[in-house]
RNA sequence: GGAGUCGGCCCGACAGUCGCUCCGGUGUUAACUGCGCAGUUCUCAUGAGUACUGGGUGGUGCAUCGGGGAGGAAAGUCCGGGCUCCGCAGGGUAGAGCGCCAGGUAACGCCUGGGGGGUGUGAGCCCACGGAAAGUGCAACAGAAAGUAAACCGCCUAAGCAUGCCUCGGUAUGCCGGUAAGGGUGAAAGGGUGCGGUAAGAGCGCACCGCGCAGCUGGUAACAGUCUGCGGCACGGUAAACCCCGCUCGGAGCAAGACCAAAUAGGAACCCAAUGGUGCGACCCGUACCGGGUUCGGGUAGGUUGCUUGAGGUAUACGGUGACGUAUAUCCCAGAUGAAUGACUGUCCACGACAGAACCCGGCUUACAGGCUGGCUCCGAAU
């Protein structure tokens, strides 16, 4: 089982940021982060990330955020396929601790993953 | 041993699992692509072009192996340089910065050594440390007076004038005054101490100390001197007030700059179509609007580059008090770009601070838990 995380996994223009952002079919809100996702035609899933610097000050805690979501999203990439995805921090994630950054993020993807497998079923019925 | 002071170094350690990024090696052929070679076909003037096939070789990609992967401040962006583009004959002015002396350096507002002042018992530490006899200005309150000094209290009444008294020379009072020694005000009151001197005083005179100027000596210099002479003796403070003097300074920054280059709109050239097409209109006339293709240049998105071998690190030797320099040997030590350098688990301990490269260096400043180590000082004990 593979869990590599490469380039092909990021969302890495600006143009794929912004199709999420005007397109998103699904938003979780978290009191300290926001998770927007929409369906991409690919069969793994992409993930971005936005860090203000608004939001988290420090260069070294806005480090550890991202490293902590790219690894959760590392993890868990095999439940999310065909999901590009954005997790926007929000004030004040740098001051919970690594393990618990880790599980609310995990209740998320599975949020995210139940939320997205019910968006798709109608429209596999009228394929059908 | 305790207290202190000045440096140098380190930035949890080890193991396992799963990742990210760069470099190198090997392999891979499914994919994309660059460049030669060979054969065949077609076009035309023994050469060139077009298409296809075969095989070679490189790049991207994918596997796999090996190696590298944040800091002392990576930070603030406060100075100085390199690099890049733009500008530039020379000089002056304005503006900004710097400001004891000498040296180091690519350069500096940095560093080293020295001088001066302040501070500490000391090692040390601190200093925006040019000019106030070029000029202008400023100094609240208090105080009589705050800058060619000045009489509030006090001290004095010698000289001059007036008046009274008398032993006719004194004495008393007043006027005219004298006086910076004492008190008081103030951050600051125009050298200090002593003796002489005087009506009382006063550098008025003298001695010593201090000060200024000139010389001499030492020092590259700043500056220093039990040195010599002259001067009784100011030239108060403030230049992070204006100012004066000396020195330095073109502007913008890696989102600099260079290259490749879709789509869309517009431009240029050539070719083609032409007497056209569309709208108004039953039609003619009339009128308004409008081509197609190829190539080119500029150029947006996007990509490549700049991008890490450098005023580089380490070791040794030599020169120098030192900052540093020279020589030789040796090493390659992050290079990301929606942005890597991590996550988890276990063990151990002193339970881990401040904090994340973004073109690169040299500094300064600010933040900071602790650990290791060297020099020096003071105190105490012992020998």
């Amino acid at each position: 089982m593979k869990q590599a995380f490469g380039k092909s996994l990021r969302l890495l223009s600006s143009s794929d940021f912004k199709s999420v952002f005007d397109g998103a079919t699904i938003r979780l809100s978290h009191q300290y982060f926001l998770i927007l996702a929409r369906a991409n035609q690919l069969d793994h899933p992409r993930l971005g990330l936005v860090i203000a610097k608004k939001h988290i000050r420090l260069a070294v805690a806005r480090n550890r955020m991202k490293r902590l979501i790219r690894e959760s999203f590392r993890q868990q990439q095999q439940s999310l396929a065909g999901i590009d995805v954005i997790v926007l921090a929000r004030k004040g994630m740098d001051e919970l601790e690594n393990p618990v950054i880790a599980k609310q993020l995990q209740q998320q993807w599975q949020r995210l993953s139940r939320k997205f497998n019910q968006q798709q079923q109608p429209v596999r019925k009228e394929q059908g």
